[in-house]
DNA sequence: CTATACCAGTGGACTAGACCACTAGACAGT
DNA sequence: ACTGTCTAGTGGTCTAGTCCACTGGTATAG
C-alpha cells in the first residue's frame, strides 16, 4: 500500500494541510497500514495529495524528528522499525508512560485537599498572594505493584470543578486538556537520586532508606503559564528513566 | 545593531546557505552582538542577505528549536533571554556538562586497558567476534570533589591509536571528533538510583550504600553505528540531570 | 476624550517551479 | 565476468512569489 493513498484533505480547514497529512501518515504508520521499511517518496506524496513538495516535505519533517520514519540521501524516505523503548522524551502522565512500557497503571488517592500553599510551593506554581490551590498524592501502581508516589500540586484557577472523583477516574492530563481545554507545552524535569524516607518505604513496599529516583516536573501551557508542579517518587529497583539526546 | 548586518554568505560553498546564517546568527547572539528582546524580521534578515524568505526561515527554525531565538505571530521573532538552567538536553561530555552548570571538572584515570571484551560487553557494542574494545575508568571531579565514576568502552577500531596519555588531557569526544573524524549523533540514557558500593563509596568520599545516580549512555555516529557505551555514577547528594520535556 | 477604522509590518502557510548530489539498476563494451 | 556509463528516481536546497491572520500604532469620526 502506497504512502498517501485514501489520505483525504480539507483544503478549507483552519489546521495546515500539512498537519493534516502529517496525522494522517502518523495514523497510518501506528496502525500498521504502512509497514516498516515501506518507501515514502516526497513528489509522490505531493501529487497523490495535490500539495506542492515543500508543504509534503514540512509534514515529513515531523515524524522524521519523532524518529518514526528516516530518510536516506538519494535512496529515499522509509517508514522505521518500530523501536520498543520510550526514545524521545515526551510529556507524558504516569498511564501513558507505564502503558508504553506495557504495564497497566493504577492509583490511589492518599489525600486531595484544595489550600492556600505557602510561599515556597506558590512560587512553584508562580502564583500571586492569596491564590489557592490543589494537592493531590497519589500513590502509583503498575500492574498492581507500587511504583511511585505522586504529590502534584495545580492552581485551583486552572481547573476550579476539579474533584476527587475525576482524579479516581482518569488521566488528570487528560481531564485538563480535555475538560478545561488547557494546552499542555513543555515540562522541565529535575532527576536525582535519594534514600527513602520511613514513609515512603512503607507506601512503596521498600526497606527503609532503600535508594528512590526522584523527580520533580513543572509543565507549562502553550502560553508558558505554569499548569502543574510534580514531585514524584519512584522505586529505585523498578523504575529507570529513558532520554535520547542529540548532538546540536 | 541589525540582525545579519555584517554577515557575508558564501553562495559556491558547500554548507548549504540557511546554515550559515543559522551558524552566523548563532554567534552573533552568543557573542552578544544581538541582544536579548533584539527584533529579528524574516523578510529583512532576507532582504539583506539577498535569500529568498524560505531560506532565511530555515535558518531560524532550528535557532528556535534551540531557545535561542523565540516568535510571536504577528509580532515578530525576538532574541531570548539567556536562560541560565540546561533547558534542552544535548549530547555532552561531562567537561561541557560542568562548564555549563559553572564548575570547573577534572578527571583521574583510575585505569586504561585494551581488552577482547566478554559477551556482554561486546554486544553493548554491537562488536563481532574478536574485536576488541578501550574500557576507560575514570573519577570525575567537579571544582575539586569527586562528583562520578565514569566507566566507558570504545570500540578499538574507531580510535585505533587513542592513549592514555590524550585521555589525561581533553575531553573524549573532543578527541573522537577532531582526530579520528567521528560524527557524533544522538545517544540513548538510561536513568536509575542505585546504592553505591563499598568501593564507588570510597572513591566518590561518601557513605557506603548512599543513594547515587547510574546513567547508562549508549552513543551512536551519525551513521547510526556505536561509538560508545558509559556507564556514570553519580553522587546522589550532589548531582542532578535536568531534562525538557515535549507534548507531541 | 474615546471609540473605531485603517494600515503597515509581522510570521504562517502554501505554490510551482529550479538545480544539485547521490543511489541503484540497466546496459553496453571490454 | 568485470567495468565503466547512462539514466530515472530520490532527497537537499533554493527561489520568488501569493494570500492569510494577527499586531500595534495612527488618524479620524463621534
Amino acid at each position: 500500500m502506497a504512502a498517501g493513498n485514501s489520505v483525504r484533505l480539507d483544503k478549507s480547514s483552519f489546521t495546515p494541510l500539512y498537519h493534516q497529512i502529517e496525522q494522517a501518515l502518523r495514523g497510518q504508520i501506528e496502525g500498521g497500514e504502512l509497514a516498516p521499511g515501506q518507501a515514502i517518496s516526497e513528489r509522490e506524496l505531493s501529487e497523490k495529495l495535490k500539495v506542492s513538495r515543500m508543504t509534503a516535505r514540512q509534514a515529513l519533517h515531523a515524524l522524521r524528528e519523532e524518529g518514526l520514519i528516516y530518510t536516506e540521501r538519494g535512496r529515499g524516505t522509509f517508514v522505521a522499525e518500530q523501536k520498543m523503548t520510550v526514545h524521545t522524551r515526551q510529556l507524558l502522565g504516569f498511564t501513558e508512560d507505564m502503558r508504553r512500557r506495557g504495564l497497566v497503571a493504577a492509583s490511589k488517592i492518599l489525600s486531595f485537599r484544595r489550600f492556600q500553599p505557602e510561599p515556597s510551593a506558590a512560587e512553584k506554581l508562580r502564583l500571586e498572594e492569596g491564590e489557592e490551590a490543589f494537592e493531590i498524592v497519589r500513590l502509583r501502581l503498575a500492574d498492581h505493584v507500587p511504583m511511585a508516589i505522586e504529590t502534584c500540586l495545580l492552581p485551583v484557577e486552572r481547573c476550579p470543578e476539579l474533584k476527587r472523583a475525576d482524579v479516581e477516574r482518569g488521566s488528570l492530563y487528560q481531564i485538563l486538556e480535555q475538560s478545561y481545554g488547557v494546552r499542555l507545552g513543555h515540562a522541565d524535569e529535575v532527576l536525582e537520586a535519594a534514600c527513602a524516607t520511613t514513609e515512603e518505604a512503607r507506601l512503596l513496599s521498600i526497606k527503609p532508606r532503600s535508594p528512590v529516583l526522584v523527580v520533580t516536573r513543572t509543565v507549562f501551557a502553550t502560553d508558558d503559564s505554569i499548569i502543574e508542579a510534580v514531585r514524584s517518587v519512584y522505586r529505585g529497583d523498578r523504575y529507570q528513566a529513558t532520554i535520547q539526546l542529540k548532538r546540536r
